[in-house]
RNA sequence: GGGAGCAUAGCUCAGCUGGGAGAGCACCUGCCUUACAAGCAGGGGGUCACAGGUUCGAACCCUGUUGUUCCCACCA
């Protein structure tokens, strides 16, 4: 019956074997059952011009621990996975590709640009996929979508159909975010601050009536060529007589009004500001109320257009400079100071946005955001940790339109036609719109949805929304959202309020959020440092499991963590000593084996069973509040130290002691064995599978095995302190040998002086074997001289020794060790006579204060009689 | 300008609702004790950033300080 196992864990023979076996068995799939509750996880579709990096295998580690465990529970657990079309980053990759070609998306056309496109989804969409399945990903592979797919892009266009009538979208001419290298617009999200060093340039103005200047400052000087006027605050004296007057603006000949706004503040620059109403969104303001022109400058990829006069057809560096000079020749510059300010610059290309009018279409936020903040507040949906709520509701308390259009090919179109006279119909489809205008030739607004514009959607569109579906009906909202805490705003937020309007309900039951992972120095993992490591390499050298469960320990929830080898090795350390745990239990197995657990129990049988039950209900507990990497330590430290440090070193005396003891060791080893390779199951999926399968056990697979439950049954405490009492006196008796230096191959009697000679009758073989003992003796006196001591609470311990033994240090130990123990006493003594503590401490720790005394004062009663003896 | 996180052993980090400071790696000593040297046993090492406060009791709660990281924000 037993198999034989190789002596070291080979993770590739197992994996790529086991996850068929998975697949074959259909274990991953789910479906609505009334029988059971519904468990809902949607993964975050992943690019599809993406590589599998860790900060995917972490999160897809997370959610699959998730589902593999509430599936063992008993729940309906299905795990929606799919991909994301990614427009903006996808088609950058494309117009790249096409570069190496040869070929512009103007050569092609849109229709040829889109048939390059689906080919790159054909050639890499499944790439990825593939990559989540080495990580041992359980999603239900049949249910995988696509951002781009028919159904999801129904729910795209319904969704925009809807909004619209609502009139929550609309479309208008507006400041917008404008990426000069991907040439569209982006949205305030996709902008990314940081403070660069720059200057303040001092500029002055002329009176067109010859009185004079007066001074702005400005950090980006070019932009003074779309200037339609300037602007002082109507309360500040120094230029109350200025309003009304007119400027003539430097260079362009141009001239403007002075004009008064409480927008200015006094205090800052001059008090005098500059108005570009076409390429500041303050301006822009400013530029409504009074009702001033317009004036774009720039076109769109920041070079400066007609209205820019000689400087035409400069980049917007190049006409900085040339403006800066050219000020400076005409004498116009003041003073020119260094500046720190922050830049906007796109999350895709990282190149410097400039804010630039133009027609764009807009979701209206404030009605959505409203219900979003409701469903926080009210814990419809929670964050965890809790903190996220704050961050979310900062961002939805100040929350402004969303621009949505896009000005790219790959993705969703616009579904929005217009007459000869600019007139809008919005529609499902063209004939729809074309019956709308009343037989008009009609053209399709060019430009695409930004992507978050359908991942807002994936809850419910990927349950098959707006058709009426079981899966709708049985699954939403989900449960569990997992992802990283950089994108609240992209995502998390935009599917909480789409979901409350398009569905009435909030989609998750719990976002959970976990950091990023960094470099073993804490930096951001980056193609550009090359400090990236590859999840696929790190789990062909040591394993998936190897790498998830190094991954789920010791991170605390949504706080980021580095990445780094050692943890990995130490985590496939821990699947060896597993390995080799079952090894050692099916090499021992008899060939009549027979599972379950022996009627009757040793007290080391209660006392690892008794650990063993509270780590179930630790484990379990530490799950439900997503303390997963609270639980994986737990789960290590059973394994490693309880079952295999103690417990198996225990029950190799036992083999060869008596053949019922033997049994009975077996059936808890395997008893042992197979309810922690099922807690570890998801953490661990493969190794504990395959070993599993080793093991007699019930059942197809561990996948669909139940999850351990605590049991009254199994609680026994007095083996638990019986038991410790033993570990106790090896504990010393080792220590003590090795302070001397005495090797494990010199061997010496042991004498045991106990009230509890019972429960060391009991111990004695394993004192024996661990304390390197020839024979043990357990009475209740023995002459000391010439022997080392050892006292525990529970005993005096003698080991004859005569050779090595300096009574004289033997005597200063004990005496140091009496010290200590005092010092304990008094610590305890000084609460227990504390009025305070006695009146307020809860029962229990007073309990435990008294049992502490009881334990320290037995002890210092058995040095005080070794000492008088010696 | 707001907000958040972090500061614990040489390094990387755990420490769940307050009740005698932990792990992994590194280091030192001794072991191939027949599951595992990817191992075993033993050991050294910490003013839990600093200063106050609350409490019978604080690494943990509160306030402030310092350092550090991040997020948000239209002061030209």
């Amino acid at each position: 019956m037993a198999k034989e196992l190789s002596k070291k864990y080979d993770p590739l023979s197992v994996e790529d074997k086991t996850y068929k076996f998975w697949l074959k068995g259909n274990y991953f799939s789910a479906k609505p059952n009334p029988k059971k509750t519904p468990y809902c996880i949607v993964m975050p579709p992943p690019n599809i011009t993406g590589q599998l990096h860790m900060g995917h295998a972490l999160d897809n580690a997370l959610q699959d621990l998730l589902i593999r465990w509430r599936r063992m529970q008993g729940f309906e657990a299905l795990w929606v996975p799919g991909t994301d079309h990614a427009s903006i980053a996808t088609e950058m990759k494309i117009v790249e590709a096409m570069k190496e070609d040869g070929v512009t998306k103007a050569d092609i056309g849109r229709d040829g640009f889109l048939e390059r496109a689906w080919e790159w989804k054909r050639a890499y969409g499944g790439r990825i996929v593939d990559q989540l399945k080495k990580i041992g990903s359980s999603c239900d592979w049949e249910r995988e979508r696509f951002t781009m797919d028919e159904g999801c892009s129904r729910a795209v266009l319904e969704v925009f159909i809807r909004l619209y009538e609502k009139k929550l979208i609309y479309r208008g001419e507006r400041i917008v975010n404008w990426c000069p290298v991907c040439l569209t617009s982006i949205s305030d999200a996709e902008v990314e601050h940081s403070e660069h060093e720059g200057f303040f340039w001092h500029i002055r103005y002329p009176l067109k009536d010859g009185g004079g200047f007066v001074e702005i400052a400005t950090t980006r000087p070019e932009t003074m060529l779309g200037d339609t006027a300037v602007a002082v605050n109507p309360n500040d004296k120094r230029y109350g007589g200025l309003v009304g007057k007119t400027l003539v603006l430097p260079l362009l000949n141009r001239e403007i009004p002075i004009i008064a706004d409480e927008y200015v503040d006094p205090e800052f620059g001059t008090g005098c500001v500059k108005i570009t109403p076409a390429h500041d969104p303050n301006d822009f303001e400013v530029g409504l109320r009074h009702s001033l022109p317009v004036l774009n400058v720039m076109n769109g990829d920041a070079t400066i257009n007609e209205n820019g006069g000689k400087y035409s057809g400069m980049t917007r560096e190049d006409a900085r400079r040339a403006v800066v000079a050219d000020l400076e020749a005409a004498g116009l510059l003041g003073e020119t100071k260094k500046h720190v300010h922050n830049v906007g610059a796109c999350y895709r290309c990282s190149s410097i946005v400039e804010p630039r009018v133009s027609m764009q279409w807009f979701v209206k936020m404030k009605p959505l955001a409203e219900p979003a903040i409701d469903a926080v507040k009210t814990g419809e949906t929670k964050f965890v940790p809790e903190r996220f709520e704050k961050i979310y509701m900062n961002w939805m308390e100040n929350i402004r339109d969303w621009c949505i259009s896009r000005q790219l090919w790959w993705g969703h179109r616009i579904p929005a036609w217009y007459d000869e006279s600019g007139q809008v119909y919005v529609a499902r489809t063209e004939e729809e719109a074309v019956k709308l205008s009343g037989g008009k030739p009609l053209t399709q607004d060019p430009d695409t949805l930004d992507t978050w514009f359908s991942s807002a959607l994936w809850p419910f569109s990927t349950l098959g929304w707006p058709d009426k579906t079981p899966e709708l009906d049985y699954f939403y909202p989900t449960s569990t959202l997992v992802t990283g805490h950089d994108i609240i705003f992209f995502w998390v937020a935009r599917m909480i309020f789409s979901g409350i309007e398009q569905m009435g309900k909030s989609p998750f039951d719990t976002v959970f959020i976990h950091g990023l992972i960094r470099d073993s120095q804490g930096r951001k993992m980056s193609k550009s440092l090359g400090n990236g490591v590859e999840p696929l390499e790190v789990i062909a050298e040591y394993g998936a499991d190897a790498l998830r469960f190094s991954l789920a320990t010791g991170v605390s929830p949504g706080n980021d963590m580095r990445f780094s080898d050692e943890k990995v090795l130490s985590a496939r350390n821990f699947a060896n000593k597993i390995w080799n745990a079952t090894r050692f239990v099916l090499m021992n197995l008899s060939d009549d084996f027979e599972p379950g657990l022996p009627e009757e129990l040793a007290m080391e049988d209660k006392w690892v069973l008794s650990r063993y039950n509270a780590l179930v209900a630790d484990v379990t507990g530490n799950l439900e509040k997503f303390e997963l990497g609270v639980a994986a330590g737990k789960l290590y430290d059973f394994i490693w130290d309880i079952l295999c440090d103690w417990y198996i070193e225990i029950t190799k005396s036992r083999v060869s002691a008596d053949r019922s003891s033997a049994e009975k060791a077996q059936k808890v080893l395997v008893y042992l064995l197979d309810g922690t390779l099922r807690l570890l199951h998801p953490f661990m999926p493969f190794i504990t599978e395959e070993l599993w399968q080793a093991i007699p056990h019930e059942g197809e697979s561990i996948m669909i095995s139940s999850w351990p439950q605590f049991s009254q049954s199994l609680v026994f405490e007095k083996e638990e302190r019986d038991f410790t009492s033993i570990m106790d006196v090896i504990r010393g008796v080792r220590s003590r040998r090795a302070e001397m230096n005495v090797p494990p191959s010199k061997k010496a009697k042991i004498f045991i002086v106990t009230d509890s000679a019972g429960v060391f009758v009991q111990g004695a073989a394993f004192i024996q074997r661990l304390g390197y003992a020839s024979g043990i003796e357990i009475g209740s006196g023995y002459d000391p001289d010439g022997a080392i001591q050892i006292v525990t609470s529970a005993a005096r311990v003698f080991i004859p020794m005569d050779e090595l033994i300096d009574m004289e240090k033997e005597r200063e130990r004990l005496e140091k060790e009496k010290a200590a123990v005092q010092k304990d006493i008094g610590i305890i003594n000084a609460k227990l006579t504390n009025d305070g503590f006695m009146a307020k401490a809860p029962d229990k720790v007073v309990a435990l204060e008294r049992e502490k005394l009881k334990a320290a004062q037995e002890k210092l009663s058995k040095i005080d009689e070794s000492m008088s003896a010696l």
